[in-house]
DNA sequence: CTGAAAGCGCTAACAT
DNA sequence: ATGTTAGCGCTTTCAG
């Protein structure tokens, strides 16, 4: 006989059996909640589960459920900065809240190098877990892809494209930014221009759209769009200066700006001031509220809103149903972003 | 036949074996590092595996082998905010890269509510993990005597106190605070103040210990240690105003101010300027750099920085080895903090 | 509705 | 050094 001595002393199921009288199966439908079961049964068996204070082992359920219980949280290296922003502390508390009252673990997976991406592409392709939450995914990510050719269960936050098959969860960022810059042309400005995300991100195409969508249809007096209003920027603050000074050299009436980022708001606001532009009072500013970074600079500027925790239960729930319908339905679910009104020029 | 048709496709153990042409044992063997494997066995093992594209399974290997392979990183509701902070992340980061050789899972728990730290207690109890991180622990977070009531290895980031028995990763924050104080004092500063944290936390106990030291062994002219120039604050801005108004009265001729926090050193720092005192000419101030949202505000302010993202390495790699030696030798490690000169008066 | 039994894939003792 | 074997604790047929 194998006698490993290694009976861990916590109660198996095993026990949970033979204390409530009834056979393995019985208790493990009453655990799994399987309507097949009396109600006698059940409340033997749940009388022994508390006595006893039973907890099923995960390793057992897994290896013969064939299932992991847990799903993996991928953050790409560009990413892991990222972390330290409000926006993306919102989306794992979302994400947590959502999964709270499900036995599935939150497995975390940082992913620096393409070593530790082909690594991390054995662990799905070794099924070791249910599915998979990336966030913030760029246009060039063969993530989403490799999961699709898998039949992973997947979650994006954001999405490659207006084509994007795998399901994903996004702010309305056409919307956000046709707000903004509806808001601003409402106050009464005339010339107002953008700064916009690299060109191959799909959130910097959207919210481009919804800059063009605010001129175009404003009435009268503003000319449309008008390229030499759009600068480009990277999200990053010098890439919102450089832009900015830009602007100011092609239009210097500019008297309203709508950043894609708050970031690049930031860095616009700094340039502005140092062009001696007041801000708000001369050139009204907007930006798109990522990071919350430009709140944190300057708390009375305007800006768009994403509903971020929203954003991570959203995205957490989507992943939970695309599990449970082994079915590959996928889903697409876009949540409103505000205009968060702070200033009053 | 109980025929359960969920062979899931991938290779097994077995199927590994049968390819090398040996037993199961040995490839188990040569999977987990086993001197007792002839190198010849071993590469006919390798091979198998590399062309199978095998993957061990993990439930199983964890279900054999009573152990997870994965660690959890807890969260406690009031950090669920700090999350949002550069230093956590960078402690995320160096978890991350300690991991990243190893097959260790990093799992993430938040926990908010009661319910949640009870169900987490369930889950210690059941030994789904095989080790815990804990950060910014409370002098009464019960979290850690569970541990190490269930023999669960821990880490802990930072200690309940000086008597602490489980394990902790901790940075210098006596000495960072000294070096600060020191610095101002060295700067010809005569009236240096401090603005503490709660004293409940021994972090706040040791800043202001630092403090003490540094006034303390000054020489002649500062009058050694004055109460009338600490004011307590809670860590967080608001806090830190209040104190400053309050040094403000006290000691009107304060030249220099020492902040347990970056987020109370952005709060004396705004009371000082409505207040009319020039910083960092009229009055200095010197913070710990916990959340570098100081350094956000005033990239020139000088402050205390603490190694974090080794904070992390370091945290998960003393929980691998307490996991490794299943003894309970508990670890105590001190990281050494930094001043980093950013103003040059 | 429920008990019995067959594995899930692996590790670790047991024999060689 | 290595093949064999007995479980780890659970889910899921299969028979009643």
């Amino acid at each position: 006989m194998a006698m490993n001595g290694r009976h861990s002393g916590r109660p198996t199921l095993e026990e949970v059996a033979l204390r409530a009288g009834v056979g393995r199966g019985t208790v493990s439908r009453v655990i799994n909640g399987s309507p097949r079961v009396s109600d006698r049964a059940k409340a033997a068996v749940e009388a022994a589960i508390a006595e006893l204070g039973y907890v099923p082992n995960r390793a057992a359920r897994a290896l013969a459920g064939n299932r992991t219980d847990a799903i993996a949280l991928v953050i790409p290296e560009p990413e892991t900065r990222l972390f330290a922003e409000p926006y993306f502390s919102d989306i794992i508390r979302g994400i947590g809240a959502e999964l709270a009252d499900t036995d599935m673990q939150l497995l975390l997976t940082l992913i620096r190098t393409p070593k530790e991406r082909a690594r991390f592409a054995q662990y799905l392709a070794a099924h070791r877990v249910d599915g998979v939450l990336l966030v913030s995914v760029h246009e060039d990510d063969p993530l989403p892809d490799l999961l699709e050719q898998l039949e992973m269960p997947a979650v994006l936050n954001g999405r490659r494209s207006d084509l994007e098959s795998v399901s994903y969860v996004d702010a309305d960022n056409v919307g956000g930014a046709r707000a903004a810059v509806a808001h601003l042309i409402a106050r009464g400005r005339r010339q107002v221009a953008t700064i916009t995300g690299p060109p191959d991100m799909y959130v910097a195409r959207s919210r481009l759209d919804g800059y063009r969508q605010a001129v175009e249809s404003a009435a009268g007096g503003l000319g449309g769009f008008d390229t030499a209003l759009v600068a480009r920027g990277d999200f990053t603050e010098e890439g919102g200066r450089r832009a900015m000074r830009e602007l100011l050299v092609r239009r210097p009436g500019i008297d309203g700006v709508f950043a894609a980022s708050d970031v690049m708001a930031a860095g616009a606001r700094a340039v502005l001031r140092e062009a001696g532009r007041r801000v708000p009072e001369d050139v009204a500013l907007v930006g798109f509220e990522d990071s919350a970074i430009a709140r944190h600079m300057d708390p009375a500027l305007t800006s768009v809103r994403q509903p971020t925790e929203e954003m991570g239960r959203t995205m957490a729930r989507v992943l939970l149903e695309e599990i449970a319908e082994r079915a590959s339905v996928r889903r697409h679910v876009v949540l409103a972003t505000e205009l968060v009104q702070r200033d009053s020029v």
